[in-house]
DNA sequence: GCCACCGTAGTACCGGGGTACCACCCCCCT
DNA sequence: AGGGGGGTGGTACCCCGGTACTACGGTGGC
């Protein structure tokens, strides 16, 4: 039996999963969330094997939920459905822990085979946005035999500048002074920001930086 | 209409697929070759869309036959099938070009899904090797983090709460969520933070963030 | 008893950060 | 001769972060 949390804040949406959840006797509903907070909450308590995630939420996003519910360390797995394949918000939710990542308009079968593999530890990611993994990242792949380290897939997606920018935000600069320092518009500034935090699945220049350490685009000083 | 080309060295593996697509009335086969090298002359002179390509096959194996093929630059996508889910070959398949990979158990609709998806530029991997791919290429984020030992004069000024509280923002979290986090007023963390900024000489809690990294209160996921 | 420090909490304020758009240029590739 | 991506810029808007206060209970020192 396979213990499931819908997490959706559209009614409607909830309603189909639920309905579609109810016509299999191997998946039992557990609860239903309308946002991101109440999702981990309510994962806390009820300890679900799959949770359905929706990413666009107000409040606690499903990315930052995932996040948590991840980090909590728990077995729960985390299945992202997003309306659109948006790829920055895959590279999001893969990074932040997600098992899995399908379009809404997926056949209610491949739903269905998603869920039971997420269950059983294995992950799913829907085929459109599988292409584009690949074909970014296929050059990374291992050769087989040779274990080389993963270099880490968000970095690899930013352009030069992107790197450049996000160098300075890791070494502490704001906007403003990284306008200066490249000679640019402050607007100019803030755009490559929000696609350095989208690309890197980042909710805010705090936790570029984190990720600029973490991938050792910026080392610690001492 | 998809048009399939089955590449295989076994004739009731062949037999099995041929039933499986007569059975589509979207699928055509094109023909079917029995090793790597009549794999690529069939490919070069049928131009499927799709190539059904096993991997173990004596001569020319389906990995090399797989890389000729995506060369050679036309249209013709290659979904590879194995018995076992075996990592080195998955790899290797996908670095030779080829549009996805599946596993020979999977259940009749799937390998049809698959089939289509890469028909239409999509690519498909099988949940037992996604997990693998994610786990090696996405760097989960670090759950628990023990203490460190810095001796920065700086950071020995600071409170055991406040420290607690720079930990926290260390991980990239917002006022708001270390307050509920630690069951306190956001006023109360606004205050802690305040001083904490004024202790460690940081302009913002970007510049705190740096701090905690350098000093190893936070350090990097490996 | 008093003081210093810590942790807690509040109000009022404003500036930077982030979002959501749109727009133009340039270069490379088909 | 288009198309796509990267780099650049702009406007409008909202909210979180940070500052500058004030305040009060608890604890430990002397």
């Amino acid at each position: 039996m396979t213990t499931v949390l819908i997490v959706d804040d559209q009614p409607m949406q909830r309603f189909g999963f639920r309905m579609l959840l109810e016509s299999q006797d191997d998946m039992e509903l557990l609860g239903e969330a309308s946002n991101g907070m109440e999702a981990v909450r309510m994962v806390d308590r009820l300890r679900p094997d799959v949770v359905l995630m929706d990413i666009r939420m107000p409040g606690l996003d499903g990315i930052e939920a995932t996040r948590r519910i991840v980090a909590s360390g728990d077995r729960t797995r985390v299945l992202i459905l997003t309306t659109f394949d948006l790829d920055d918000y895959a590279y999001a939710g893969l990074r932040a822990g997600a098992s899995g990542f399908l379009v809404k308009d997926a056949l209610p079968e491949e739903l269905l085979s998603g869920i039971r593999a997420v269950a059983s530890g294995d992950a799913v990611v829907a085929p459109s946005l599988t292409r584009r993994l690949l074909d970014a990242y296929v050059d990374h792949l291992p050769t087989g035999s040779d274990h080389s380290r993963a270099e880490d897939t968000r970095l690899a997606t930013l352009t030069e500048r992107e790197r450049e920018i996000l160098t300075a935000i890791g070494q502490g600069s704001t906007n403003t002074e990284i306008a200066e320092h490249f000679h640019l518009a402050e607007s100019t500034v803030k755009t490559h920001v929000g696609r350095i935090l989208a690309k890197t699945g980042s909710r805010d220049r705090v936790q570029a930086v984190i990720f600029a350490y973490d991938t050792r685009l910026v080392k610690p000083s001492p």
